[in-house]
DNA sequence: GTCTATATTTAGATAGAC
DNA sequence: GTCTATCTAAATATAGAC
């Protein structure tokens, strides 16, 4: 159960092992459906220790969301970065490409268990009570800003408002591909692959990419 | 809390009651967040009935989803029959306007307490677990096959696997939207408002009949 | 059908030894 | 830092009177 994606593969602490475990809890049956007890017989270590480690069962979530949301937007950072420093105005794809890869690519992250997180953020970013709504806003506001900003920089005619109704629309399109539920699978009788990475986000850009520019299309004809 | 969606406004027995109380509940906690407790003060029962009248949580549970389920799909299916009455060869947007006006229009229903039973289908359709993804097959995958055969109908040249991933995301934009918990309007200072039902609609139309249209035009290139 | 009372289990959290 | 033991509260569910 190392966890290669925050640290390197030393040997880890009974903190680290909490985190690891609660986070693939969380991650199958959300905050409530979880025990405190299971995290600690997943992780291999006595229940007390995650109170001694996080204090209460909320803040060990939270502590878990955070941990990975950080690292999700450093990599858009360092995706965003590289762009920036090709071109001054990068394409509405390539843009996209940044944003979506990241969280895509996470959630079908076999080898690393990035698809316990990804799952896990289909939980806070889609939820609608007041925890997941106050986590997505402190985890994950800033770089929306970020996005929707250089969104209107890289469309002619796009709207403030649009640029927020296409970036929510990118983000639940984004979401609906980390949960890998194998609905898409069952739909289509096994055409439309769940585990093809690339071809997920290839779609995702694509879709996205035409519904923002439409949007933008019709800003222009009110 | 009289509900106008299901029956008419004769008085309610407990088990209606419950029903009304359990989806409010569930909407907002979801499942593991939810107490039969919690349920039965909300009806005003006494909480052994909602043992006798649904022999578990969990049952009670898929009773509510089920109960509006067939409510949202009715409605398609009623758009859908007055518009293939009027063409044979219905348009991607007119097939959208029938999908996506029940729920989203369902999520902003304040008279009528709809926004509480959308919220609920945010956590199943949304929900990675067993329960979620077993209730939304067996309660949207019917109206999801006649849909995807109806898009690539009216869609040239859009292949089976591209209407499914296209049903899909468009699903997530509606679901997005149903949630309404109000970051549409944090992100865009006050621009973007989510309580306007008829732009949130137009808007998801043009977005994702756009999306779909890229798709299939992707399709004929390779 | 509706109530009181309670059985049974399990939850999150803590005290205190080591 | 880690353990055992346990507190306190709350959960789902049921038995049985009315």
């Amino acid at each position: 159960m190392a966890s290669t994606l925050t640290a390197l593969d030393a040997p880890q602490d009974a903190a680290e092992c909490l985190l690891d475990a609660a986070e693939a809890q969380f991650s199958e049956n959300g905050f409530h459906g979880t025990t405190t007890r299971a995290i600690a017989a997943g992780a291999g270590v006595n229940a007390a220790l995650l109170h001694y480690y996080f204090g209460s069962k909320e803040q060990l979530f939270e502590t878990v969301v955070e941990r990975r949301a950080g690292e999700i937007n450093g990599r858009r950072r360092a995706l965003l970065g590289e762009l920036l420093a090709q071109t001054s105005a990068p394409s509405l794809e390539a843009l996209l490409e940044a944003f979506l890869r990241p969280t895509i690519e996470f959630g079908h992250d076999t080898t690393r268990d990035g698809q316990r997180y990804a799952r896990l953020l289909v939980h806070v970013a889609a939820g609608t009570d007041e925890r997941s709504r106050r986590l997505t806003a402190q985890n994950y506001n800033g770089i929306a800003q970020e996005f929707i900003a250089l969104f209107t920089g890289a469309v002619p005619g796009l709207a403030q408002k649009d640029a927020v109704r296409g970036y929510l629309f990118a983000v639940s399109i984004a979401l609906s591909l980390m949960g890998r539920t194998g609905r898409a699978t069952d739909l289509s009788a096994g055409a439309c692959r769940d585990d093809d990475v690339n071809q997920a986000i290839e779609e995702a850009k694509i879709f996205a990419a035409a519904g923002i520019r439409a949007l933008a299309a019709r800003q222009r004809d009110d």
